[in-house]
DNA sequence: GTGAAAGCGCTAACAG
DNA sequence: CTGTTAGCGCTTTCAC
């Protein structure tokens, strides 16, 4: 017990007995079993991290900035792909239950909610980029793109611009919807008409973005894309670029998310750029909170994007010229 | 006890009783107790997972796919991020002992090794792209990429180039010092002199790379670059592209490492490209191997890099022109 | 300032 | 087939 209390710096030890301890446990090379600890009830320093993937950019730089803002709260990540999968989602949720971290910080997959209450246990929860309704008492954490997206529009109506196709996520997850409600509000303030073919949306992905590229180029009728997704921005450029599409001439583009490399596509890339670092700091700002009070108050907040200006997103004379 | 053998489906339980006893489980939403598990010795079904960054794309990308094989065998990665600083190594480790990993797989840090056997407990280490000695029981995996170097250098010659710089990681990292060996062999085979000038490496970054290739630039003799180094690699490239310099014209570069974007780049960026899928399944193959037999057998294995030709490394004739 | 007892959830080893 | 005992490493509680 007096090296229990030694090791834990108990101040009802002496200081010659402490001293003499802690030596001797380093000698030995002791380290406080984390199993034991767990079982005495306390919460694991874990924070699960359940994302689609780790390719997609963004999120490994969420990833990134996470577990760096955690560290200093001395906490762990665990990541886990859900590959936007439901079933996965679960398990993984299941696992989290079993190791009793301390909170979960996910994204959540498009499918029906379940009584998915039954695997959380009493985990935090916190929700980022998507939400899937308020009924748990969890936090929320989105990107604000209204104001972006609906600059995007305006800007490109301004360079003449009045055939604008969409292609964004599916309206089934949260983020995908409040984007499309975003350009079609864009699309009437400016008096354009929103004509059901110059929109394309689905489960967001590179090759989804590609195909929908794809169409939008069939069709031939659109002088400029607008993109709502991370892969999809990804995946539509990439079929231009692969086309010999002429980005900023032929076709005006502005992308969604800002890898690296737009800058350097052509004369730039135009792009709505999300604050990664501001959504990691919010985030752990939330799960470290040393909520002494078990106040399961949820917080509700919000991270703004922005809209970058590059080449890819010009006038529309050489195009419309064309027609 | 009945309780427990039903629900580790162990032989010796009347079917009618296990049923029972799994059905109400399931009704109280009962999950073992990971911790109770593990301090009853067993180890954790967590895998550490050491890396600089998450940010570099290679680095992503092999923890993903890694994140994906070691699910196969029920088994969570826990990534930690060492910022290549000793110190963080360190802890990370010790925080794998406390939580009693199965296996750590580390990007081990340029420092020296100290006595971190201390640190290690008994967990099983597997050295990934980089070692450091065999002196630790470790297994170990590199990329073998001598051969696209030496390929690359060859080519190049082939298309006249002979002022061939090299930008690559430092020597103290193992990786490091088998590129440079690769290049300066390459030049020497091909009959170039390998001038202190045309060499520069350091501690890998976008940043090691851009300011190398600014040198490189301010001296004017190259014609061509050869990178040996994922990060850097982009920096140098970034550098090239800021500074207007013709890619493939001006000067001819091969790269390290293939993210997405270099098939776009101007004509696309040559590259030394890495096999990260099959790194990630040797890996996995190595530490999800339930090993009843406790042989801490370290293996030694290698993966092959290959040179992809795209329109950066092109003749030297317009340069040389100019010269 | 120190120590003994008890219990967190689980299972190996041994009865019945 | 089912149950009892004991112990994994730790801390809280209550003596001394």
């Amino acid at each position: 017990m007096t090296v229990s209390r030694a090791l834990s710096n108990n101040p009802n030890v002496r200081k010659e007995t402490k001293d003499a301890v802690i030596k001797r446990a380093r000698e030995l090379g002791y380290v406080k079993s984390a199993a034991a600890t767990a079982m005495r009830g306390e919460r694991t320093a874990i924070i699960g991290l359940l994302l689609p993937n780790l390719v997609n950019e963004f999120y490994a730089r969420f990833a990134d900035s996470l577990t760096t803002c955690l560290e200093r709260c001395g906490l762990q990540l665990m990541i886990f792909l859900t590959n936007d999968e439901l079933r996965k989602e679960c398990g993984a949720l299941m696992k989290l239950h079993e190791l009793q971290a301390k909170a979960v910080v996910m994204v959540p997959t498009p499918g029906i909610q379940a009584d998915q209450e039954q695997y959380l246990g009493d985990l935090q929860v916190v929700q980022v980029i998507r939400t899937r309704g308020d009924k748990a008492n969890a936090s929320v954490i989105l990107i604000n793109d209204e104001k972006p997206i609906k600059q995007a529009v305006a800007f490109l109506t301004s360079q003449g611009h009045s055939r604008i196709a969409y292609i964004g996520g599916s309206p089934v997850l949260s983020s995908g919807a409040s984007r499309l409600a975003a350009f079609s509000q864009g699309m009437m303030e400016n008096g354009l008409t929103l004509k059901p073919d110059c929109i394309i949306t689905d489960m967001p992905s590179f090759s989804m973005g590609f195909q929908a590229a794809e169409k939008v180029l069939a069709q031939g009728r659109m002088t400029a894309v607008v993109c709502g997704g991370f892969e999809i921005s990804n995946g539509v450029l990439n079929c231009l670029l692969q086309r010999d599409v002429r980005v900023g001439k032929d076709i005006s583009f502005i992308g969604y998310g800002d890898p690296s490399y737009y800058r350097w596509i052509n004369n730039g890339i135009s792009t709505i750029k999300l604050p990664v670092l501001k959504l990691a700091e919010k985030t752990a700002q939330i799960v470290g909170n040393n909520s002494d009070l078990y106040k399961k108050e949820t917080i509700r907040a919000e991270v703004h994007a922005e809209l970058i200006f590059r080449g890819s997103s010009a006038p529309a004379a050489g195009n419309l010229q064309g027609l």
